[in-house]
DNA sequence: TCTGGGGTCCTAGGACCC
DNA sequence: TCTGGGGTCCTAGGACCC
């Protein structure tokens, strides 16, 4: 939801009233990631769980069921029990663990509340998820980022009762890296002269954007730890990579290239259901596209926003997924051409599988992407349209 | 352990135009 | 007579993140 929110990027710098402007401070990046942020809120409203192994995510005791763990209290990850895991195995892991199922709306409500406080520390945050932002300070030395982190902690705790984890650096790369060694409840400091020294030892999978694929891609040439990147070249890697291998590299030699300002607006909404049991009926899964397609578009006609391309994407028994898109003529808005759409692309993509390979389905998804605010004039240009000609919707 | 519901960014190939 | 090469748009898919 905070997308929109005021600071337009090419403007965020901090107008210091009749402060003397000349030499500007260094700027530190200080990654703030609240700890078991959803299992947080709820203690909040709960306190009488503080210290229990809490799990938020679907009850198991709802049925079978096909959903997983979103969020574990401390206590209930020393049993095993993560983020992303079947219920069925955290239940079995934890089998007294209190469940509590997820309720987006408040989570959303407090971090809102999270980023008014960052908000207080320095003009200039940039939220990365839900329960990760990142507070850009002028500062003049790591000591005073260091403090600067240490306020932010001290008022999420004493005003809203959230423990977060702070990583700071110059390189905001670096600082998300320092945040996760510094979980729970901790700060990390990095200077530049300490960057490849602090990374050396670690996985490369410490690396945001290194999952699976790339970390075994990178093992096939011989490298575990990101000390072991810093003596290849980028031309290595450069066939399996592509560009990344270069940014890798730079990263692991101590001198990260930073990638700009980021966050600017929702780049794409989407509205998905799983069904309980894989769906292999083409008219229910028609009525299926078409009623999520009309949730997003008035999804998005909450939140102002127009659309110019529409996708449907199938997660298949098997766990595959295949996708398609369509580019509308322009940016549209309302229900019509997005269910349209929607449901013409469902039947190519289903018309295909039935030529095929005839596997259900278990997940169907509508998406909308490329995105644009909606005008406020808009409307009263459209009551200008001569009636009875232009597209109809 | 058979795997949710959101998202982001990047790449590659084909069509099409000059 | 086939013959470039480059740029851009569109679509599909891959990888990753919380």
């Amino acid at each position: 939801m905070d997308g929109r929110t005021p600071a337009r990027r090419s403007t965020a710098r901090p107008l210091p009233g009749a402060g003397p402007p000349p030499a500007r401070a260094p700027e530190w990046a200080l990654y703030v990631d609240l700890d078991a942020y959803y299992v947080a809120c709820e203690l909040r409203d709960r306190p009488d769980l503080r210290g229990r192994t809490v799990i938020v995510g679907p009850p198991p005791s709802d049925g079978p069921g096909r959903g997983v763990v979103l969020s574990a209290s401390y206590e209930a990850r020393a049993f095993g029990v993560k983020s992303a895991q079947p219920v069925r195995t955290a239940a079995r892991l934890c089998p007294d663990a209190v469940w509590i199922p997820p309720d987006f709306p408040k989570y959303e409500r407090v971090a809102n509340e999270v980023r008014a406080v960052l908000r207080r520390h320095s003009p200039r945050v940039v939220p990365y998820s839900i329960d990760e932002a990142v507070v850009v300070a002028e500062v003049e030395s790591d000591e005073e980022a260091r403090a600067r982190a240490e306020a932010i902690q001290a008022e999420l705790r004493t005003a809203l009762g959230l423990s977060a984890s702070i990583g700071v650096a110059r390189a905001r790369v670096v600082a998300k890296i320092a945040s996760d060694r510094a979980k729970p409840g901790g700060i990390r400091v990095v200077t530049d002269g300490e960057i490849a020294s602090f990374l050396a030892p670690l996985s490369v999978r410490a690396i945001p954007g290194v999952g699976p694929r790339t970390e075994e891609i990178l093992t096939r040439h011989g490298v575990r730890t990101i000390g072991e990147l810093a003596s290849h070249e980028p031309q290595e890697f450069l066939r399996d990579l592509g560009g990344f291998a270069r940014d890798l590299i730079e990263l692991a030699r101590g001198t990260p290239r930073e990638s700009g300002e980021g966050s600017s607006g929702p780049r794409s909404r989407s509205a998905d259901r799983t069904f309980d049991r894989d769906e292999s009926d083409g008219a229910r899964l028609a009525g299926a596209v078409r009623d999520l397609a009309t949730e997003l578009a008035a999804a998005l006609d909450r939140e102002q926003l127009r659309y110019g391309t529409v996708g449907v994407a199938f997660r298949w028994s098997d766990f595959d997924r295949t996708e398609r898109r369509h580019n509308l003529v322009g940016a549209r808005e309302g229900p019509a051409p997005l269910v349209e759409a929607a449901v013409r692309l469902a039947h190519g993509l289903w018309a295909a599988e039935c030529a095929g390979r005839g596997r259900g389905v278990r997940t169907v998804s509508v998406r909308a992407e490329r995105l644009a605010e909606r005008l406020q004039r808009q409307a009263s240009l459209d009551e200008y349209r001569p009636t009875g000609t232009g597209p109809q919707r």
